[in-house]
DNA sequence: ACGGCATGTCCAA
DNA sequence: TGGACCTGCCGTG
């Protein structure tokens, strides 16, 4: 699954191409079948991104929540509204590869001809295709069918007049009264897109600092905080030079202030940006250099048994609650 | 063709 | 702590 960024990234897509809007739902796959009928032929009213978790709503107090775990994606097609702060061309929001990172992490910053749909200034419609891929142009696709031909397991498809929306692979899919969202909402820790900055760094700092269970794990609680995946909490830690074991008691208060504080830069640059920037301190020649391939984007992620950036020492991997754990055993002693 | 693996979360024992 | 859930990509043969 995309991490925080790239929720909050779709949720601006259906912000601009679904709100107000009225939709025929279907589920090609079936196993939505009765929600589709449910919210098919309303009007999309408001849109919400939590964490990782998307929360559409709909008349008559129906919200649609829709969490896409670790496989699941949106496939977006037909006349796209581009966010002028999406600078990516990519169709396709979330879905992940092997090498971690995203699909829509494409290298973007040099791509400003006409291949890309990259768009700085006033928002425009433009056409993409179904399913955009890594090699994908972007350039507008005026011969696509309409509505696009289902590919794949299709678990729900949103249509308006112009623009389809495919849901694939979701774990979570599910209709919801105005009272569950609240209760799904309150369960979450802080996001810094949602909740007032300052209050969520109290919230994390109060929570963490009473904690006896390891940073590490605290970074990855969706109780704890919200949006952050195990790409972001390993180049968090590292960032602050932080020992991953550390209890949350005991990392000290300004530690954990500025673990939130660099969470808020790294989750704004990432929506702004649809990359997972870990190394923004790097300078143009380095950052154009790490920037070159995706294996080198990072300062730890996916990069056990290659010697630390800064100190030399090899990554160390480790199994952490199932997950990988990666940090440099020298810089975050 | 097939097995392993992946940016996640929940729940039961 | 381990299993269940969900899909697609990549390496291996």
């Amino acid at each position: 699954m995309p991490e925080g960024h790239s929720v909050h990234r779709i949720a601006r897509q259906f912000d601009r191409n679904f709100v107000g809007r009225t939709v025929t739902a279907s589920s090609p796959q079936g196993r939505f079948a009765e929600g589709a009928a449910v919210i098919s032929g309303r009007t999309v009213t408001s849109v919400r991104a939590v964490g990782k978790q998307m929360f559409l709503e709909f008349d008559d107090d129906i919200w649609l929540r829709v969490h896409l775990g670790m496989y699941g994606a949106w496939d977006f097609a037909g006349e796209i509204l581009v966010d002028p702060t999406i600078a990516s061309a990519n169709g396709r929001m979330g879905q992940t590869n092997q090498r971690g990172t995203t699909l829509e992490d494409e290298p973007i910053l040099d791509s400003a001809g006409e291949n890309s749909l990259t768009s700085i200034g006033a928002p425009r419609r433009t056409r993409v295709h179904v399913r955009m891929s890594e090699q994908t142009t972007g350039l507008p696709d005026e011969g696509a069918e309409w509505p696009p031909p289902i590919v794949g397991q299709v678990r729900l498809r949103l249509l308006t007049d112009v623009t389809c929306a495919d849901l694939r692979g979701p774990t979570a899919c599910e209709l919801l009264t105005p009272d569950e969202v609240s209760a799904v909402i309150a369960k979450l820790g802080p996001d810094p897109l949602v909740d007032d900055v300052q209050e969520g760094e109290e919230r994390f700092v109060s929570v963490v600092r009473r904690k006896p269970t390891s940073i590490a794990l605290l970074l990855m609680d969706p109780s704890v905080v919200s949006g952050i995946g195990n790409v972001y909490r390993a180049e968090l830690l590292f960032r602050a030079r932080l020992n991953p074991h550390t209890p949350g008691r005991d990392v000290p208060e300004e530690v954990v202030r500025e673990l939130w504080r660099d969470w808020v830069r790294l989750l704004s640059i990432g929506v702004e940006t649809g990359q997972m920037m870990t190394m923004d301190g790097l300078g143009p020649d380095a950052y154009r250099k790490a920037m070159a391939h995706r294996d080198d984007r990072h300062w730890v992620y996916h990069r056990a048994g290659l010697p630390c950036r800064v100190c030399g020492t090899a990554i160390v991997v480790e199994e952490l609650a199932t997950r990988k754990l990666y940090w440099c055993p020298t810089c975050q002693a």
